[in-house]
DNA sequence: CAACCACCTTGATATAAATCAAATCGACAC
DNA sequence: GTGTCGATTTGATTTATATCAAGGTGGTTG
């Protein structure tokens, strides 16, 4: 049970702010301290930019030349990986305050590509270069480090997910950590904005596009969500956790009467 | 295709020794370098010490007080989390050159549990303490972030693994990475000795034992592997791989000839 | 406007894999 | 030896999900 919250919990705390929320502060960034840290020291060693992109539009391909690391501060972005023609698999997605390309931190070349659901905004912290700063920071390298583990273990936990749970269950734990916070505070429904497409859930999920068309029907049936499209509120967020990890009801039984 | 391979090379690339060969040597190691480097200086300034666990021993606890991570030398290693009672989940072996704990490592405690599938032998790294010298080394600092970064990589290799394969394919996939960088020079078969059971492996995979054991026969039957028992040798490394990732055969249909 | 194009949705069918059940095997204790 | 317990294997059946197929939607372009 220890570990079945502890599980849930980084999946929600993946995404630290609700989906539609404009931008996220700094102090909310995986890399939190990094910019600040970085950017403004000097004129000519400003290691820290700022970058807007498109709907659509791709921040970098796998393969390219590892330039740095993204911080995604407002929209998303989906990293994936091109495994044929006519067959991607997308790794993750980024909302803001979420970090991009950190698995390349060592590497000369970027894993994924990373491309933008909707217009987006992201840091860019610079780190292709042994002789700048961010080598040698002591609280860059920790925030690094933390950031990685951080991921490492979101990615334990997808794999986990993608091991566990049938398509029902990973579709209610998707939405809830989407929700985010938000979840805990369920006023009148939480509402979400996806900006991704239904593909793009279902190949992340593991599941086909008309099984996740089919259950998100199911779940609007049994009134836990209203989904119209890319619209979609949460209306039953008790019923969702249920559904994502159920009680382990062995001598509770009472509490479905 | 591009991807497909570097998918796979990872794969391969997580356990750097064959399994049976006895010990690696700390140039193979992924903490490479940090041993060398923290070790020796004085006596009582040592943060590297040996470690020797029977067959089922604990390593470490998930919740525990994080207090290093540990790198195997030999035999093997499994972490897994306790969802419910009678429900786990196994989420990596670690053979040696491989590291453990490293998920654990900006936290206060362990994220899993770990436990030696067979006699093992462990670096432990102390990182417990922030004013040791770990903390301060750039050589240490980096071999911390590579393995974070392999290690993140090995994970969302799994993630694709889990969403995209069937499962033969999973065991096709996971042979082959034990196998190690033997199924290149594949001689007369490449013999594995498998430190976890069949319910371990099935665990990992994501998939019923009794379907693991149907497959396995199948693997038999077909003429790719002589499965006995936990002794298995990989007969026909090539059909293996051509499961593991089959031809993107679109207009190369005359190979099958 | 019409035409086109992805995307989304729903239905019918096929199938891989889970589940339930039971036999066999192996290790270890007594 | 005999007995026990877990691990493994095999069989029969069920089920969740993929696949195939076809309509419906919405947006964009000429």
């Amino acid at each position: 049970m220890t570990e079945r919250n502890a599980t849930n919990e980084h999946w929600l705390r993946q995404v630290t702010t609700p989906l539609g929320q404009a931008r996220v502060p700094c102090s909310q960034c995986s890399m939190q301290g990094v910019c600040e840290a970085l950017s403004g020291d000097d004129d000519d060693k400003t290691f820290v930019r700022r970058g807007r992109l498109g709907s659509g539009q791709t921040l970098f391909r796998a393969g390219d030349t590892f330039h740095g690391i993204y911080a995604v501060t407002s929209g998303a972005i989906k990293t994936y990986a091109i495994l044929d023609r006519d067959d991607v698999q997308v790794v993750d997605f980024h909302f803001p305050g979420d970090t991009v390309g950190l698995d390349a931190l060592d590497r000369s070349a970027y894993t994924y590509t990373a491309s933008a659901l909707t217009e987006t905004l992201v840091c860019r912290v610079d780190v292709d270069n042994p002789h700048i700063p961010i080598e040698r920071r002591q609280d860059v390298q920790d925030a690094t480090i933390r950031a990685l583990g951080e991921q490492l273990r979101h990615e334990q936990n997808l794999s986990i997910l993608l091991r566990k749970q049938n398509a029902e269950q990973r579709i209610a734990t998707f939405l809830l950590s989407l929700a985010g916070p938000s979840v805990w505070a369920p006023a009148r429904g939480v509402d979400l904005q996806l900006p991704m497409s239904r593909k793009d859930i279902a190949n992340y999920l593991g599941i086909a596009v008309e099984t996740l068309c089919r259950l998100f029907k199911r779940l609007q049936d049994d009134g836990l969500v209203d989904s119209q499209g890319r619209h979609v509120r949460l209306l039953n967020v008790a019923a969702l956790s249920e559904l994502a990890h159920p009680a382990e009801s062995t001598e509770v039984e009472t509490c479905s009467v």
